[in-house]
DNA sequence: GGGCATATGTTCTGCGCCACAACATTTTCG
DNA sequence: CGAAAATGTTGTGGCGCAGAACATATGCCC
């Protein structure tokens, strides 16, 4: 860190940051014992007393005795997290579907509501109030206002929630943010779905103990989530990368983007389309189909007819492996379809070819064990990393 | 933030951390008056007082009462860095030369050695020998011992300075830091050359008000470095990017890291000598000597002569200005010396074709003002990170 | 089954750090 | 020259954590 410094601190905020690690344990990690708090935390017994007491008096947590026996001494108390004290809503905007769900303190999703619009159907506002409309009856059968509002959306969009374009889904400058805090009266975050695919296979997937990693997914698009030094990677103004607009193929196909060659022209959903010899623009159905029959094959039958394709995807990865130096990447999406052989490939290609992964050594990249889940558990994550802090 | 949760913090943590907001404060900006400190941290005037008054009795700032009449009131008390009362010793070992240097504390720069040798002559060993003994007689002439050190090598090394590859010295698996640390029985710390070049137009260049920026320099190879939310951005296992290995044009020249046209190939400094109508491996001077020359052209002349030069940079800047969103582009080294028109063309090209760019709006893209200085300024930024936090 | 070792909960005390209030000092301005 | 303003200086209080001392619950050994 450099730069203008640091504002200083308080002793409160010493509570406060206690606090908030302590919630994150109990929110990411699940259920333990006020012993165990102490050790991880590095708190005396005393103070995390003081502290689970607070969120206890809160109704945030229960005590009660602890059942598994570990050996003498007097058993720790249990401490649990109550899912229903504190909950987020979260919104996965997608293509084809819209998905609000409400997610407890814990993890636990208490209820969910979808609904599919044909692509590109219907205005930005119907599909807010829409939302609006899910959230309230999601808060009215729960009996109690969420603490925060957390929302994906595949598009350029900054952490307030002006969505900056939002190609796929046919949407340029809107207030996301604004609108749905203004219908619900919460704090609302909104995050790129990539960049939430990574955050929550960072929190709740395959990539828990990596303090660095790469989301990659093809929705439709390309999109790409980087973790550093276990946080989300922003860039200037809150807008995340585009990894899908990385040039790979320089005269290639035109993107709308303005340039040509994008990764998105050539593992974009479209690209991965022309592999498998489907036509462009084919139902998800059959794209999904096709690559699980594929992965049914034999190895060498997925990749000589993806070869092309297989080898777009380990050259954009090179590059993400050497600009970023993750120790894991996570495929997401369509690309968690891919045969087994394709990704093995193109993993092999990064191992040999990239200067990066030969430093860091052990680069993994495998498919996102979360799936379609990824965005929307994302998206409550992103609203729990502000409520539990506050 | 996800995944384990953060350890607690005890109380005594916020004087450590009201500590080295101030002394970053001081180091960075400059002397200034207790009534600043106490309004820029957002501290109160006795917790100043108290700060200020430890750091006084260990000599490292002076109090002297202040001669800037500002309108009613008691003048405050300015505080001024000494630089002698703490310093670190600064390296940057570049393929020509290496310069060791002893940077006080406030940056003044107290003291300088340096020689040159042919490229790619005489051990790992000797250097770090010699280095070792500039460093002492540095010390000897000051008269105190170096809180730290920092390093710059031009290649791909760990942040406890193990470097694993720096191919313009013929470096492989160098433990610089262990070696350095040995010798000089103080903490050191080791970065890639482009990374310090990024840290130090951050703290001391021109990026100083950009929170989120990317340096790219062209030594003899290409590097850049990040910094994200004013932090560096890091890898995993402390390395860092190598943006030069990015592969912007497929099928292209060979690279030594085993990729075809990587960024480097394209626009490093053979490619530059290429550009510029000269042999490859031409002397740094001649180099340095036809751009300037060029610079002086009509901007039509300059480019013109560079067209597919500037191609590749604008390429490639698209590339990085897409994956990590920054507000600010800083060239360095070789790259400092293009002539304006070069780097406006490659800056026009990035505005209109970066999807990132015309979200975040304004991407500014310059020439670095420290030029050959930011490696070593870096180096001694990257020591007194540690040294001020202590 | 009784006693001991062990681990944890509970309570109280002490220490460190900061904010705030009250007072002292120094300067500007009318 | 006195009032106002800004800051230094000093003492008090509150908050948060650690540690000690004691209480409690469990396992283990004889």
């Amino acid at each position: 860190m450099s730069g203008p410094p640091t504002a200083g601190t308080r002793p409160d905020e010493v509570r406060r940051h206690n606090r908030t690690a302590l919630l994150r344990r109990l929110h990411v990690g699940g259920p333990c014992t006020r012993a165990e708090l102490a050790a991880e935390l590095g708190l005396n017994r005393s103070t995390i007393k003081a502290l689970v007491d607070g969120l206890a008096e809160a109704g945030v947590v229960v005590e009660q005795v602890s059942v598994k026996r570990t050996g003498a001494g007097r058993p720790s108390l249990l401490v649990l997290p109550q899912p229903r004290s504190l909950w987020v809503l979260a919104v996965d905007v997608g293509v084809e579907q819209t998905t609000v769900a409400a997610v407890g303190f814990g993890g636990e999703v208490l209820g969910t509501r979808g609904w599919t619009l044909p692509r590109g159907s219907g205005s930005p506002d119907d599909l807010l109030a829409k939302i609006g409309a899910a959230g309230r009856r999601l808060a009215e059968r729960i009996g109690s206002e969420p603490v925060g509002v957390g929302v994906s959306v595949p598009g350029v969009v900054r952490r307030d929630g002006y969505v900056h374009e939002a190609p796929n889904l046919h949407w340029e400058g809107v207030p996301v943010g604004e609108r749905l805090s203004a219908a619900l009266n919460r704090p609302v975050l909104v995050g790129n779905d990539a960049e939430l695919g990574a955050l929550a296979e960072h929190t709740r997937g395959i990539a828990t103990e990596a303090a660095d990693m790469v989301f990659v997914s093809v929705d439709v698009g390309v999109g790409g989530g980087v973790i550093s030094e276990r946080a989300a990677l922003r860039g200037s103004g809150g807008y995340v990368g585009e990894l899908g607009h990385m040039v790979v193929r320089p005269g290639g196909r035109p993107c709308y983007c303005g340039c040509q060659g994008c990764w998105e022209t050539e593992i974009g959903e479209d690209a991965l389309c022309r592999a498998l010899g489907l036509p462009e623009g084919s139902p998800r159905e059959a794209v999904v189909g096709e690559l699980r029959s594929l992965a049914g094959e034999e190895p060498q039958v997925a990749l000589t007819r993806m070869r092309e394709f297989t080898d777009w995807l380990g050259l954009g990865l090179i590059n993400v492996v050497n600009l970023l130096g993750p120790q894991l990447v996570v495929l997401g999406d369509l690309l968690a379809a891919l045969p087994d052989a394709v990704v093995d490939e193109a993993a092999e290609t990064v191992r040999e070819r990239s200067l990066v992964s030969r430093a860091v050594g052990g680069i993994r990249i495998v498919a996102s064990p979360l799936g379609k889940e990824a965005k929307i558990i994302g998206a409550a994550e992103l609203a729990f990393q502000q409520a539990l802090s506050g």
